[in-house]
DNA sequence: TCTGGGGTCCTAATGCTA
DNA sequence: TCTGTAGCATTAGGACCC
C-alpha cells in the first residue's frame, strides 16, 4: 500500500520565494500585493505575492507595468544577501533529508529520497515532513512534486502551486502529462512552443504521438528528441549534487543609454572588478572572457577572448573586456548595457599558473588579495580603483549612470 | 510604458591540425 | 608536396530558466 511506490525524486519549489521573504521579514504586508523588483525607470519585477499576481502582475514584467495593473502594489527593491540567507537555510534542511540535494536555483532544488525510505517513510512522507519543516523553522510555504523523474517532479511542483503537493505515481505519469500544453514541458518557451504550434502541436500529447523525425527537423536533434522524450515520461537524469558552476558574470543596464566610451571603460572596470572578486572567493580562474554589449535598440552582441594564462584579478578580465569593446570600433553609438563573463573556469591550483613574461601578474593579484581581504573586514567597496572613487552614490556627474537603486548594488554577493 | 540580472545549454560557423 | 577530410577548439548567437 505505498502511497508513492516508484517516486524518488522531489523537486520543492519555494512559493513567491523573494517576495515571501520580504513579508516575513515585515509582517505588515501580508494579505498585500508586494512586487519586489528595480524601482528605477528601467527595472522588472522579480518576484511577486500571489495578491499582486491575481491582478495580472509576473516577474519579468517591467515594474512600471506591473504599477499601471496593480497601483496599490508595495514595491521593495530587493535583498540578494537576505535571499541567500534563507536559501542556505531551507538548501541545509534538504540536507538532512538527504545528501543528494540539486540546488536549481536560490528558491529549489531536487532532492533523492530513494535512500531516506527507512529512516523517513515514504516519498509522500517525506514530502509533508519537507513542507512542515520549510514553514515551522523558515517561515515561509513551499511547493513540492513527487514522481519518478525529475521533469515529471518538476511539472508537478508547478501545478500544485501555492503551498500544494502533488505525488504523480509511475502508472499515472502519461496521463498526466499529455493533456498540457507543450509549453509545460521544461525547455519550451515561446519560440518552441511557436514552431511546435506551426506543427499542429499543442498538448503534450501532441507532441508524443507526432513522429520524432517530424519533430527532431522542427526542432533540431538534439531537443527535439529530448523533447520528444520528455512527453513520454522518459527522463533519465539523476539527481546530481555539487555542480561546479561553470561561469560567472555581472551586467549593468545604465539607467539613460550611454555613447561615451571613458564611461563605458570605467563601467566595464567595475564589472570586471565584482566577476573576479567571486572567482577569487570561489576558488575559481577563468580561461574565458565574454564582453556582452545591448545597444538602444536592444540588439545584444557578445564578444569572448581565451587568455594564454587563466586568472582571477580583475585588472586582467578588465584588459580583455576592454579589448574586446575598443575592437567593435564603436563611434558614439548607443549603449544600454554592458556585461563582463568569466567562463570556462578552472579551479585556481589545479591549473599551473604560469607568469607571463614581463606581467605584473603577481603583484596585481596580491593587491586584489589584499583588497579582498579589506572589505571583509571594512566592507564591499573600501578598496576600489581609483578611477571608480566618486563613481557611487554622488556621481551627479554623468546623468547617465547605471541604474543604482538603493540596496540594490549593496545587495549584489559583491564578496 | 517597453523589456533586469544571474545563469545553462545548444547550434552553427570557422579555423586549426593531424 | 598537395589536397581532402575528420575532429576538435573557439567564437557568436539564441533560447530558455528562475
Amino acid at each position: 500500500m505505498d502511497r508513492a511506490q516508484g517516486c524518488r525524486v522531489l523537486h520543492v519549489d519555494m512559493d513567491a520565494f523573494f517576495a515571501s521573504v520580504e513579508v516575513r521579514r515585515d509582517p505588515s504586508l501580508a494579505g498585500l500585493p508586494v512586487i519586489v523588483g528595480g524601482s528605477g525607470g528601467r527595472g522588472v519585477v522579480t518576484s511577486a505575492t500571489y495578491e499582486a499576481r491575481a491582478r495580472g502582475v509576473h516577474s519579468a514584467m517591467p515594474t512600471a507595468r506591473a504599477l499601471r495593473l496593480c497601483p496599490d502594489a508595495v514595491v521593495v527593491p530587493g535583498d540578494l544577501a537576505l535571499y541567500s540567507e534563507v536559501s542556505r537555510g531551507v538548501m541545509a534542511v534538504f540536507r538532512t533529508i538527504t545528501p543528494l540535494v540539486e540546488p536549481l536555483s536560490l528558491d529549489e532544488a531536487f532532492l533523492d529520497v530513494s535512500g531516506a525510505g527507512r529512516r523517513l517513510g515514504d516519498p509522500l512522507a517525506i514530502a509533508e515532513l519537507v513542507r512542515a519543516r520549510i514553514h515551522d523553522e523558515q517561515g515561509i510555504t513551499c511547493s513540492v512534486g513527487v514522481a519518478p523523474t525529475k521533469f515529471v517532479a518538476k511539472v508537478a511542483s508547478t501545478r500544485s502551486k501555492p503551498d500544494g503537493l502533488l505525488v504523480v505515481r509511475p502508472h499515472e505519469v502519461v496521463d498526466f502529462l499529455h493533456p498540457l500544453p507543450v509549453s509545460a514541458l521544461w525547455g519550451v518557451g515561446p519560440k518552441t512552443a511557436e514552431a511546435l504550434l506551426r506543427l499542429g502541436l499543442r498538448t503534450v500529447g501532441d507532441l508524443a504521438h507526432a513522429p520524432a523525425g517530424t519533430v527532431e527537423h522542427a526542432l533540431g536533434r538534439g531537443a527535439g528528441g529530448h523533447l520528444h522524450e520528455l512527453s513520454w515520461g522518459r527522463d533519465p537524469r539523476r539527481v546530481v549534487p555539487d555542480e561546479p558552476e561553470r561561469s560567472t558574470g555581472a551586467e549593468e543596464t545604465f539607467g539613460a543609454d550611454v555613447d561615451d566610451p571613458v564611461v563605458i571603460h570605467r563601467e566595464l572596470l567595475h564589472l570586471a572588478e565584482r566577476v573576479a572578486g567571486r572567482l577569487r572567493s570561489a576558488g575559481f580562474l577563468a580561461r574565458t572572457v565574454t564582453l556582452k554589449v545591448r545597444f538602444a535598440d536592444f540588439t545584444t552582441i557578445t564578444r569572448s577572448r581565451t587568455l594564454a594564462v587563466p586568472s582571477d584579478v580583475g585588472q586582467q578580465l578588465y584588459g580583455t573586456a576592454r579589448d574586446l569593446f575598443d575592437a567593435l570600433g564603436l563611434d558614439r553609438v548607443r549603449v544600454r548595457l554592458v556585461g563582463v563573463r568569466a567562463e570556462r573556469l578552472a579551479r585556481t591550483g589545479s591549473t599551473p599558473t604560469q607568469l607571463e613574461l614581463g606581467a605584473p601578474e603577481h603583484g596585481r593579484r596580491d593587491a586584489e588579495l589584499a583588497a579582498d581581504r579589506a572589505a571583509r573586514r571594512f566592507g564591499a567597496g573600501a578598496v576600489r580603483p581609483a578611477t571608480l572613487l566618486g563613481r557611487a552614490g554622488a556621481g551627479r556627474a554623468h546623468a547617465a549612470r547605471p541604474t543604482d537603486r538603493p540596496g540594490h548594488r549593496r545587495a549584489a554577493p559583491d564578496v
